[in-house]
This record gives C-alpha cells, sequence and structure tokens, in this order.
DNA sequence: ACCTGCATGTAATTAGTTACATGATTTT
DNA sequence: AAAATCATGTAACTAATTACATGCAGGT
C-alpha cells in the first residue's frame, strides 16, 4: 500500500487533480493515511508514465489550471489486483496511543491537552466526512457513503474506546504523577 | 515516532535486545508498528553512540550470545520529552481497511479469505497479549498490563466493528460482484 | 536433509518527508 | 498588511525495506 495504490483507490471513485486527492487523503480520510506533495506528484507522474492514468489540463478562474487525473482500464485492473492479492495487513501508526500508553511519565496538564486536542481532530473529521456525505458533485454518492459510513464507523468506536481510556485516566485512583527530573521506576 | 523512539519506547519498561525488541513489535505489540533488522540495528547503535542507551553482551547457552540494550538517564529524559511534545498523531495503515471499503470489486471468495485471514491474526495477537500478561520475568507486570489492556481494547472494539462490517456485506442484499474483465462503473 | 528459532549485521534500493520555488486570488 | 487557499513541481535529505551474509541448535 504505497502513495501509487493510495492514488488509484482515490481515482477508482472519480476523477481528481493531485492537490484534490491530497485533500481527500487529509481531510475526508485523515486517519488513514496522509501523503505530502513531494511524494504524490512524482506518483502521478508514474501512474501516467506506466499507462495506468491519463491526464487533462483544466483551466479555472481566479484559481491556476489543474491537472485532473483519470484512472485508465489497465490502472483499475491494477488496482482492483493489487488489493486482491496484498496480505490483510492492519497497523495503527499512533503518537496518541503511545502517549496513553505512557500517560503515567507525561504531566497531567500536557496529557489533557493532547488527549483534547485528539478529541478535537476527530470531531472535525468526523464533520469533514458529513460534508463529503452530503454534497454531491463528482464522487458518487454510493462510493462516498460506503467509504465514509466505514470510516465514521471505525472511528466512532475508536472515540468511544479513547473517552473510556481518558475517563479512567482522569479517575483519582489513576493520578498521573509529574514529569520527573530523574528517571522513573518502572522495572518494579 | 520513528524506530529510535519505538526502541526508546521499548527500553523504558525493560531492558531487551535487539530481537527482544522486534519480537515485540511483532507478537505483543502487533498491529502497532513493525519494524525490520535493517533498520533496527543501525537505531540501536545510533541510540548508544548518542548516549541514550548502554549494551552489554551477554553469553547464553546453546543459542548465539546477545547484545542487551539498557535505557540511558538522559534516553529517558529524551524519550518523555519527545513523547509529551508531539503532536497526537494517530493514523491507520491499513490494506485490510481498503479491502473492505472496495470489498465490492473484489472476488466474493477472496474477500471471505482476506476477512478470515485477519480475523485470525487478531486471534493470534489476543492469544499473544494474554500470553504476555500472564507469563512475568523481565518486563514489569503492571506496565504489561496497561499496554496489553489497550492493545486489546483497541483491537477488540475494530474486531466487533469489524464483524458487524463483514455480517453486513454477507447479507444477501449485498451481495458482492466478481471481478470484472472491464472497468467497473463507479462514476455514478 | 531441511526447516525453524536464535542472533547480529551490511549493502543496495525504494519510499517518503521537508524545504524551497513560483504566483494569483480571496479572506482576515 | 498578512495569511490562507488554490495549484504544481524540484532538490536534498532521511528513513525504511528487502535481500544478502553468517552460524549454531533443535525439531520433523
Amino acid at each position: 500500500m504505497n502513495i501509487k495504490h493510495l492514488c488509484l483507490a482515490v481515482l477508482h471513485v472519480g476523477d481528481a487533480s493531485g492537490y484534490e486527492i491530497r485533500k481527500v487523503l487529509a481531510e475526508e480520510l485523515a486517519n488513514f493515511q496522509e501523503v505530502s506533495f513531494g511524494a504524490l506528484y512524482p506518483a502521478l507522474r508514474k501512474l501516467v508514465d506506466e499507462g495506468l492514468a491519463t491526464n487533462r489540463t483544466v483551466a479555472q478562474s481566479g484559481v491556476p489550471d489543474k491537472k485532473v487525473y483519470a484512472i485508465t482500464d489497465a490502472g483499475r485492473a491494477q488496482f482492483i489486483d493489487t488489493l486482491s492479492e496484498a496480505p490483510a495487513n492492519h497497523q495503527i501508526r499512533s503518537t496518541f496511543l503511545m502517549q496513553l500508553v505512557f500517560a503515567d511519565v507525561l504531566a497531567p496538564e500536557r496529557l489533557r491537552a493532547l488527549m483534547q486536542e485528539r478529541l478535537d481532530a476527530f470531531e472535525r473529521d468526523l464533520a469533514k466526512i458529513d460534508e463529503f456525505v452530503d454534497c454531491s458533485d463528482q464522487f458518487s454518492r454510493e462510493s462516498r457513503e460506503r467509504v465514509a459510513r466505514f470510516c465514521s464507523g471505525a472511528l466512532r468506536t475508536h472515540c468511544a474506546t479513547l473517552r473510556d481510556e481518558i475517563a479512567r485516566l482522569d479517575s483519582p485512583e489513576n493520578t498521573p504523577h509529574n514529569r520527573p527530573d530523574g528517571p522513573v521506576s518502572c522495572a518494579g
């Protein structure tokens, strides 16, 4: 699952420019995987070189021209093939989870701030997903709902788990101690 | 959250060799992030170079010697500092989720096999976590339970969500169509 | 005989981020 | 006046994977 596959996934749902692909990955599908432009644009060029996508320049008023990419039959075949062949991997790369796991070594006010930060981000993501499903311009309503339903479902259960975790950590018998000057004893 | 931070996290809980760190990350903390030896050993060397860890060679009978790493005060301080300073990022890099999102383009028997594969992996991981919490040799019981409780909690809710998703996809009104020879129409 | 587990490491390659470069338009 | 949005791209760098190299012990 590299950037090229991620691009093909988005293009499978509908045509999009590099900027738009990144927006989808950063907003509607945040919590999945973000990509940087430095990786995205070369990846799109490679997709065109390999005949997996085509592009056309679309002029706009006010804003700059954009290169709109469309997946080809070969691209779609390869996307489906790769997806089917790939092992069902599942990894959560989360700094936040690590912050929760090691909550006892963080300053309590910092921990609370981090929790708030992440919960706010979850709220924003969920709002974006609702927006995404609501409007209907380029992507098919069915596809959108499928993607959004899954994402919001997974996120909601995550939110619930994390809220419970937070409640547990905030309870008096689990008072986190302040960040120490010396090392923390954990080899008990 | 790079490999060095991941190593410090494991070493914060207790001393371990490179091989053991990888084992923890691949088994007890599977679904978090796996690391390859090609990245792990150079990372450990760098930690020692930077004074964030020390190592000692431990001879064993039957099996080869091992280099056991221990976190230093400076290492612990930096681990806590980095963890505290870092934004509360949260990303799920999951081929499996993508396979579910695009379930309709996969052959139904392949989809079922992928689901089984992942559910089996979840079961194995949960069993490993129970084992991990049960025995008590090197890592502190408290830390283990904290880590394991969180992981299994998050995974269990995930499992539940995924089981529901699977049940929904298996119901007759959602029969997935076979992998097509031509492109799939999604631009409805 | 062959595979798996234990154990550490290097070399070649691929993948990805960060920072830079450009420039118009709209919002604060 | 400053910042954000739209829009594409390159160059330098960092980080990571994959494949290789070595070797012994125990199980099938």
